[in-house]
RNA sequence: GUCCCCAUCGUCUAGCGGCCUAGGACUCCACCCUUUCAAGGUGGCUACGCGGGUUCGAAUCCCGUUGGGGGCACCA
């Protein structure tokens, strides 16, 4: 048989880093199977459903290489795989559940589930639906108060129900017993818990891979798959991404959350990935620089950790930079030219692109992500009348800098080959033969004036790309103290 | 409050009864290299939460405790 597995997202805002780190094991498995892998959109909640989000997973997705066999945008044998579009698909399996007398209708209002729990809280008993309404008519029940017309369907749970199954990283597992869980709503959608039953078992599902805040529900899944006469799934209950307060990652302490962000900074896909693949996870082999394919390869169940996580950025970046050393230069070039672009700086004209391709060996080793390519390269692609030095530049640099700046420019300013080579041998010649500077005190003054900070690439190689006329524009119109 | 899950350096982790006076990576510190900043090289600091067992022997097994996390929605 064939391993089948699927992510389900919802599409409630910005595409969740959790989404992606359950993705990239869902497919490490599914690979190394051959199985296939499926996106299914789960937008049962009408309330919080966000029309441009599911084409943002999409993006994301596909961004971090993490393709999906079947979904909504590439259909499939299944289809469709959005859950609001197989709303007829729930009605007869809650028919069967409630002619089997395992499920019954609800008529409280939110206002009664409200303060019956706040009693129960109250009363230190464990919170869960009274059952107020089973076994009644609506007539029956309408003579009590916090009756509404349209009811929902709860399950009814047994006194004995499933608490206890095997979980491919966790073995044994408890679960706590469940409530009569609503399973549909007022409005006619299915909840969570009956939708994702049902389209797992439709869908050929064999494997559910999930984050730990699930194993709460489980027994409720459980008994829908009992109830209906279909096989279990296997279960892997994943350990939650944490803040670094430890608590389950959100957006609102945390912004790596959100995957746009990770675009937005410049982490490289191969690189986010590869973190991912670290969190929770080691390979065998010990190594932690490893590519999608070696994670596949070797993939285990086992070896995923129970304890969640703490994303931590500064792990990332150092990984981020290592990827973003093994580029090939035009490569790297090319990932830089929308951060240069967005900063206004960038035309794409061939001069541009040449001056990109000349500054990428300069900086490659200086970044962590790709953003930072903006304040590294300002010097370079800045228009001249936008071209400032730093004032810690000028304190630090240029106090008293006038001989030798002007005798770097007197230097420069005959030069008939605008080469590094060749500049830095002038520079040479006259800041240090002649000033009898070392070179640190010598193109300290050079460097503020020439790149306005006191941090720059290489200043040769920095000045040869700037070219001749700026050069000396800017060492002789420095803003010395 | 209640139920469930979890517990090795600051962080990510290796370890699945003896190979552990606990290994690697990130961070941090020092030094080297060096025109600044990086990168690179070398070295260093730092952990098995606590208490009981079991065993010849425990980071590894059991119990308790403490701590952390998650669930308890007509959200997923």
């Amino acid at each position: 048989m064939t391993v089948r597995l699927r992510v389900a997202p919802s599409p409630t805002g910005d595409p969740h880093v959790g989404t992606a780190y359950m993705s990239l094991f869902n497919l490490a498995f599914v690979r190394q199977q051959g199985g296939q892998f499926v996106l299914r959109i789960e937008d049962t909640d009408r309330a919080r459903f966000r029309a441009d989000s599911e084409q943002q997973v999409f993006d994301m997705l596909s961004w971090l290489g993490l393709q999906w066999d079947e979904g909504p945008d590439k259909g499939g044998p299944f289809a469709p795989y959005r859950q609001s579009e197989r709303l007829e698909t729930y009605q007869p399996h809650v028919e069967k559940l409630l002619a089997d007398g395992h499920a019954y209708y609800c008529w409280c209002t939110p206002e009664r589930l409200q303060e019956m729990r706040e009693d129960q809280q109250r009363r230190k008993v464990p919170t869960g639906y009274d059952r107020l309404c089973y076994g009644k008519t609506f007539e029956e029940r309408a003579a009590l108060p916090g009756c509404s017309d349209v009811p929902v369907v709860r399950m009814l749970i047994p006194d004995d129900p499933p608490l206890h199954f095997t979980d491919l990283i966790r073995g044994e597992v408890n679960a706590p017993m469940p409530d009569d869980q609503v399973i549909l709503k007022a409005d006619g959608f299915p909840t969570y818990h009956l939708a994702v039953v049902v389209d797992d078992h439709l869908m050929g599902i064999t494997h559910v891979v999930r984050g730990e805040e699930w194993i709460s529900s489980t027994p409720k899944h459980l008994l829908l798959f009992d109830w209906l006469g279909w096989e279990r799934p296997a279960f892997a209950h994943m350990p939650l991404l944490r803040n670094v307060d430890k608590s389950k990652i959100s957006k609102r302490k945390n912004p790596a959350a959100r995957l746009t962000w990770f675009v937005e900074q410049g982490y490289l896909p191969e690189a986010l990935l590869n973190f991912l693949g670290l969190l929770g996870y080691s390979l065998p082999s010990g190594e932690e620089i490893f590519t999608f394919s070696e994670m596949s390869e070797s993939f285990d169940w086992t070896r995923v950790n129970t304890v969640g996580p703490v994303f931590d950025l500064d792990k990332l970046s150092w990984l981020n930079g290592h990827y973003i050393r093994e580029l090939a230069e035009d490569d790297l070039a090319a990932r830089l030219v929308p951060f240069l672009t967005e900063a206004g700086w960038y035309d794409g004209s061939a001069e541009h692109a040449a001056l990109l391709a000349g500054s990428v060996p300069l900086i490659q080793t200086r970044m962590a992500v790709l953003s930072e390519v903006v304040d590294l390269l300002r010097f370079l692609f800045v228009a001249d009348e936008d071209f400032v030095v730093d004032p810690v530049a000028v304190e630090k640099s240029l106090v008293g800098a006038v001989p030798v700046l002007t005798a770097a420019a007197d230097a420069l300013e005959p030069l008939t080959s605008w080469s590094t080579e060749a500049i830095q041998t002038a520079m040479d010649a006259a800041l240090l033969d002649g000033l009898g500077l070392k070179r640190g005190k010598a193109y300290a003054p050079v460097r503020a004036a020439v790149c306005g900070s006191t941090i720059a690439p290489p200043l040769p190689e920095s000045m040869a790309l700037l070219g001749k006329d700026r050069v000396l524009r800017r060492l002789r119109g420095a803003p010395v103290l």
